[in-house]
DNA sequence: AAAGTTTTTAACCATATGGTTAAACCATCT
DNA sequence: AGATGGTTTAACCATATGGTTAAAAACTTT
């Protein structure tokens, strides 16, 4: 027998058509969506045939898994790993700016594939990979609570804080077609467009952060009460 | 002859068969995003043959646009508005984010469209519409700077601080769907799904900004020179 | 080289989906 | 009542799209 193959569901593959074949699906899906990709043209882009894909990868919903399950699993671990590692409350809380920043600069497909899961409610995405994405929202929660429960930063509202950064993250790394397009409106005001300065946004982000919670004298005590969080459904 | 109807494109429509027609689409518009919509859906929600919605509005397209296009102008009026009337950088900041933050609940449907197209780069969108996005947005560069030159506010990165503001609103509306996923994995951590306290959200959003770029004493001399917005292509 | 196994491919299929049409329907006017 | 014209609808159409198949090709093993 040759190589197994049959790659994916287990660790990193190895097979160069495979590889190949999840690099143009990432790009695609971060592109148009799960919806609006389409398999024929990742095939095209891969360089071979729709069956292959078919017989290397599975149907669209493997090839998204494929595509989405790794980079989630890579953001989880990241980004606990660094934040688990730090002492204080805002050195936690930098790793964890850091280390989103760097995630979403590196793969820069990372931040459309969430935001459209964000809306989407995580309808494309196996339980296992949301539990990733909680993982992340986790990790922050506690950064922040521990951070509240010891007096380093005020008490303010959880949800709002963990909007505040990661959506200002990501919407920062991944509204960046928009902007683009509103730059072709020529109007006189110029808008950045694409280039994310990684470490210059962590900077910014931490410093707009930090003045926002980080105690002082005449702050409300902080307590560890605020973790109240209901479940309002709907 | 009767009604000219034929609404569409002009001012709010009246044809109470129009109304339900952009109700059904503006939801399941927001909800499955411009692809993943099923006209035959909308119109079966509406109640009404899909002809009769060819007919009354328009294709996909022109549906898409009949239902964004007023939120947007609306959007960009209501922000233009509530911020310049008022005096100070710290009160416009408040109106900007108080306006908003009312529109995202008012409109629940307003942080999924635009999330979407602001991953999909406006692509649905046409120039007008991307206009009054770029309104928005100017209203806020507008207040930054203006207090930023004024010594209200420190010297911030502006597309930074506004990818907070923005994304962290849109973000909090938006991402609705994924918290009440995450919910589902019960985690024992628990997450406010729903339910969004417009103003309790204003006030937060509006607590921490200051903090963060409110000038003090002991920060560097504020200056409108960090003007130069440039744009990088890609 | 022959047999066996894996991989690739062209052609094909079923269905979903956006969009159209021709006829029926309904209100208004004469 | 009949003519007129806007409105609704069932049926239909063309095409795109996800997915399959059977055979060819390529590679391994003996």
């Amino acid at each position: 027998m040759v190589k197994p193959s049959r790659s994916i569901a287990r660790g990193t593959p190895t097979n160069p058509v495979v590889v190949r074949i999840l690099d143009c699906a990432q790009t695609h899906f971060a592109r148009f969506g799960y919806e609006g990709a389409r398999v024929d043209e990742i095939a095209r882009d891969a360089g071979i045939n729709k069956a292959t894909l078919y017989y290397q990868v599975g149907d669209k919903a493997a090839l998204y898994h494929a595509v989405v399950g790794p980079l989630l699993e890579r953001m989880a671990d990241d980004v606990e790993r660094k934040v688990n590692r730090e002492p204080t409350a805002e050195s936690r809380l930098r790793a964890y700016v850091g280390s989103l920043a760097q995630l979403l600069v590196q793969q820069r497909d990372l931040a459309p594939l969430l935001l459209r899961e964000a809306v989407d409610g995580g309808e494309h995405l196996t339980d296992a990979m949301v539990g990733n994405i909680a993982r992340v929202n986790q990790a922050l929660r506690i950064v922040l609570n521990d951070g509240i429960s010891q007096g380093e930063f005020r008490a303010v509202d959880i949800l709002t804080l963990q909007s505040l950064v990661v959506g200002g993250l990501f919407f920062y790394a991944g509204a960046a077609p928009l902007r683009a397009r509103v730059a072709t409106l020529g109007s006189h005001v110029a808008l950045r467009a694409g280039s994310i300065p990684a470490h210059r946004l962590v900077d910014t982000v931490m410093d707009l952060v930090l003045r926002g919670i980080v105690s002082t004298r005449d702050d409300p005590l902080a307590g560890g009460d605020d973790d109240a969080l209901t479940i309002r459904s709907n």
